[in-house]
DNA sequence: CGGAATTGTTAAAATCCGATGAAAATACTC
DNA sequence: GAGTATTTTCATCGGATTTTAACAATTCCG
């Protein structure tokens, strides 16, 4: 899934400048004109930036900023300034309300892309890629190999997220679309059958046969499981 | 005992954000508004880290740095520089000056702590500049020489510190934003693409066919991996 | 057994991503 | 301040990966 990014900007000419590039860079912007429903929405769905102009009619972004930090499930949220004033006053202030980044407009594509994806990458949690290992087979993340018996076994970027995530959460069944959602990047739509080719391609690297699956198991009207082999 | 920190700043609205969040991360805060003291005190009891603000009365940043760096007991404590003015002069002569990092104003909590904790990280573990050797080549930080199959290769500075940085975490993936997170000095508007073009020309100094490189390896959808060859 | 639903398999189509050469921008040196 | 070295961008190409689609095989259930 990607990441979705909700924005606070009552200028149309801004926030269509806004919303193309990062959705030019993969992201996937919501803008809300003024403050009324973006903070229910952003309940629903925690989005993973917030990027607020200080000066919007109605409820104003450092009080937007201010109910963020407040509600127990988007404190955690980076949020970004996006303001016309450059006086410190505003800076400190919506600094110490504990905003993440400030870029007074008038500012370049490029200047934004940039200061979004280095608070994202800020914020991205180090996950502790430790190797693991099932069976015969070993998996390290860090590395991004596969070891299969002793031989290292070349795998693509999905192949290897997917075979990731079944081995994080080994002996749970998930459905195609549950795979679809959480191991997929960029899912406008994918079949769901996309899932079936890539658990084959699976299978031909860690079965010994494939026709006859030992870790990885097809669990019929519900999608797949991986396990340890006894 | 908690690392100290001890910080030049004179605008009070400025040092009582450093020290709050700075204690509350739990290090020793001593704020000096100017440079009368802090250095007969850092003599005295030695900080962990300084964080200067280049303009200040009296003593500047810029001086007290020169200073630190030449006083025998303090010339390898960590020097962090805080400043509004962005021109990319005042930068180099920080860096020059033996800084360790610099933190534009207006900047975030957050961004405040992680900077000072990276330099801290990176200073408890004095990265012994000690030359290293994979396979045929031989990387000597301290002399900044590259020696391929015998022979001394000529390095820019950036294709240095990427080699260094891969060859100290071998068999690991790095994307490219994480690349240029770590290796380049000034990292806000860089295009990843640009560490394809050095990974090239890295290639081309340290491979015997670049076209099949053995030692600094594409992984397709995630960035690069710098391995000892077999 | 027979038919419907589900999954397996394969190959071709569509898309993505990295390599590369060269030019533009920037920094550095004398 | 000119000239050189370095860094950065850009556009294109080709191959690798991803996705789709079509058909085969299997399972399930009456």
């Amino acid at each position: 899934m990607n990441p979705s990014i909700f924005v606070l900007e009552d200028d149309p000419d801004i926030s269509r400048l806004v919303r193309h590039h990062l959705e030019n860079e993969g992201f996937t912007v919501r803008v809300y004109p003024g403050g009324a429903t973006i903070l229910a929405d952003a309940e629903r769905q925690r989005p993973a930036l917030f990027l607020l102009d200080i000066m919007v009619p109605g409820k104003d972004g450092l009080e937007i900023c201010r109910t963020i930090r407040q509600t127990a499930g988007l404190s955690s949220v980076p949020v970004i300034f996006l303001t016309a004033k450059s006086s410190e006053a505003d800076r400190i202030l919506g600094l110490e309300l504990g905003a993440d980044d400030y870029i007074p407009k008038p500012f370049s594509p490029r200047e934004l892309v940039a200061r979004v994806k280095a608070v994202l990458r800020r914020f991205e949690r180090p996950l502790a890629p430790s190797p693991m290992t099932i069976g015969e087979i070993e998996i390290d993340p860090s590395a991004m190999t596969l070891t299969v018996r002793g031989s290292t076994v070349p795998t693509t970027a999905t192949e290897f997220r997917l075979l990731d995530y079944f081995a994080r959460h080994k002996g749970r069944v998930f459905s195609r679309d549950h795979l679809l959602d959480s191991v997929w990047r960029d899912t406008a739509y994918v079949t769901p059958r996309s899932v079936d080719v890539y658990v084959r391609r699976i299978r031909e690297k860690i079965e010994p046969d494939p026709e006859n699956p030992r870790y990885l198991k097809t669990v019929r009207g519900a999608g797949y499981r991986f396990e340890v082999p006894k």
